[in-house]
DNA sequence: GTACCCCTGCTACAGCTGTAGTAAAACATG
DNA sequence: CATGTTTTACTACAGCTGTAGCAGGGGTAC
């Protein structure tokens, strides 16, 4: 399932709190963005319809709870940009995240970490 | 800038050799695409317009070439899958490709091998 | 029970994206 | 040159995305 940028703000928020209210999701927002309660309800509305999220009604208000993982969504996300700008294949991203000069020496650092804790599993 | 997918194929085929004109696009993309030659066209309009590439007239054809490279343009999609989906920092992204179940063994070996050399650096 | 506020279900609408058609100019070729 | 082939400039149009308005139902506070 691949998810616009508005989308993604959406699913974030509810990723982490569900159930949450359009409301709730507004609020965590925060001034990530300038929407309208009703610009959260179309989104919400959208992303029940595709699938990516369970609506059930308590008392008069909607409650959406994520039907994708972050980590589905996550892993979508990254196959689609793998595809289309890195020919679809794994090696040349990580060759590009490793040399790409705004890559910080704590990043790096943190890359190594990660590969070494990785290998030890 | 950000690149749509239709985009992005048509900038992979001008980086793999440019100038090109809009049929030598359409035959590098081969059966990757089944557009007709004025989609093609269209696209390098539109990316013309937005100054991803340049136009230049040989004999009665439109030659094109880019002006913003693959690494470019592979920055601001990383850059944009990062804020869209991982908080914006970089080490959840590389905390994720390592740990993602779908990353073959070959592939977690490509990741050690390149933070190895780049540490040698 | 009326005035207010919140929530819901629709509808709207412009800009972007994918995909292409058409008309007319330019060229190639017998 | 007359005809077929390429190419160009322009236009089209549906679906997706961002962004929101409106009308009406329900609760709440007097």
């Amino acid at each position: 399932m691949q998810l616009s940028e508005a989308e993604w703000k959406v699913m974030n928020a509810i990723w982490a709190e569900a159930p949450s209210s359009a409301r709730d999701v507004l609020e965590h927002l925060g001034d990530e963005t300038t929407w309208a309660y009703t610009t959260v309800k179309t989104m919400l509305a959208r992303l029940a319809e595709k699938g990516a999220l369970s609506v059930r009604k308590r008392a008069n208000t909607s409650m959406y709870e994520p039907l994708i993982s972050r980590e589905e969504a996550r892993r979508s996300a990254v196959k689609g940009l793998l595809e289309r700008a890195f020919g679809g294949s794994f090696a040349p991203l990580v060759q590009f995240l490793v040399s790409d000069r705004d890559l910080s020496p704590a990043d790096r650092k943190t890359l190594e970490k990660l590969i070494a804790e990785s290998g030890d599993k």
